[in-house]
DNA sequence: TGTACATCAGTGAACGCGCGTTCACTGATGTAC
DNA sequence: TGTACATCAGTGAACGCGCGTTCACTGATGTAC
């Protein structure tokens, strides 16, 4: 889609640094003080420019913020699939349990660009379509392991819709959609488990876990426990047994 | 703890009661423009007061927003003590699925209470130690549910540990401070179950369910999936065998 | 290759805004005798 | 019950700050002939 930058003047090679500059400075303001404390001018003082001459790369704050927006969803995605590359295709227990430390690891990596786009929205900022695309890359490697271990006969599918016969409409809507051949109810199973990763690492990053000794152990547990709810094999050589 | 007022004299009752005009009518902007928009100037204002006066009733513009914080987690908890209390104590399942829609129920009726506490935490802002109290009423209720479940004999608990032995002494820790007598497998689907919730509503609230038509099902269907998952009954009267 | 014009990056001053907090002060309420 | 003093609520001006955005402008770069 995006044509190659070919940077045929000075002019435009120019262009191109300093809006990456801009975006690289924003970025790290971003990520020490968090969101709401980013300011065009801060950003156009710390690059040693006036701050009206941020805005012949970037018409607003607000096209400023889509941007990094748009960064940290493809900062979150790439790393989710270079994890999931780097995993056997069919092993699809390790996979998921893979990117799901990937997505943490990220977080814990980048607090401030997961708060922006996984925490309160920011107000009077509303997120247009282009970040769409970006925010649907990390949902589409989970879809797609999940996808995958059910065409290989992986997956918990009882066939049950515990709340009731509505379900299976949706749910049935929704696998067309983005997982196409999955049975409803283990639609709702990867929803519960998509929902629960980023519960988890929300709860861990913004201070709920008190009383948590170790968020390692409790990640580590609660992904091993997920993937035996949606039927995925365990980790090899792991206590699988009595203890 | 508190001790009742007794509003000895004039000034103490107009004092109790400004103080509660101040904080209604934070909360109120709270509500409808979000935290980061509370102002104790707008706040005044509205009030018909010099802004400075508010410094006699809060030393600072965080500590009214502690006080907001508690009334938030003090909504919050309440409303899912009394759904709780509605329900017959040993239908353990009814009570879970009860407790976790009003929690949905809350926080869809108080969007910006929601995002205030459990969304992104406020740039600069430290939480003190008396938010603690307060935060911790929902989970006791969602505990509180699980441990009597247990007790009758109605969790699920394998006696395994996925993630490795490493989980089976943070669990039986974290049993014996807040679930006593709770096997550590099942603590950890316990805490897989409160971080799904709380996964999911916030996804809900902070638009990440696109695609999702209808939040209503999704969320039936999904508390009733880790319902089962944490092993309490299902519903009664409800689709359970094969579509 | 050289010139005339158009395009564009960047400047610096200014606008208009709102914020949290402090401070010396006034006037009302409460208290002790 | 009445008076003298202490306490406290509330005022209004001010401090110092930072923000997003606009605008007329300068000077450099690019383009067409």
């Amino acid at each position: 889609m995006e044509p190659v930058p070919t940077f045929a003047t000075a002019r435009e090679r120019a262009r191109a640094q300093i809006t990456t500059e801009i975006l690289e400075e924003a970025g790290r303001q971003l990520a020490s003080e968090g969101a709401a404390a980013l300011s065009l001018r801060a950003v156009a003082r710390q690059l040693g420019m006036a701050s009206s001459a941020l805005y012949r790369y970037f018409p607003s704050r607000d096209e400023l913020l889509t941007a990094l927006i748009i960064e940290a969803y493809d900062g979150l995605g790439e790393r989710a699939e270079s994890a999931d590359a780097g995993c056997r295709a069919d092993d699809f227990g390790e996979r998921w349990r893979t990117v799901c430390r990937a997505v943490r690891g990220w977080a814990r990596d980048n607090p401030h660009q997961y708060a922006l786009v996984y925490g309160s929205p920011v107000p009077g900022y509303i997120a247009p379509e282009r970040t769409i695309g970006p925010a649907s890359r990390i949902t589409r490697v989970l879809v797609g392991i999940l996808r995958d271990a059910g065409a290989a006969g992986l997956l918990v599918t009882t066939g049950r819709h515990p709340s009731g016969a509505a379900w299976e409409h949706e749910g049935t809507r929704l696998a067309n959609e983005a997982m196409p051949g999955m049975p409803p109810d283990a639609v709702a199973r990867a929803l519960v488990a998509w929902t629960q990763l980023f519960g988890l690492v929300s709860f861990e990053l913004f201070g709920h876990l008190v009383g948590v000794a170790d968020p390692d152990l409790l990640f580590d547990e609660a992904v091993a426990q997920v993937g035996a709810f949606l039927g995925l094999p365990a980790p090899h050589g792991t206590d699988q047994r009595e203890a």
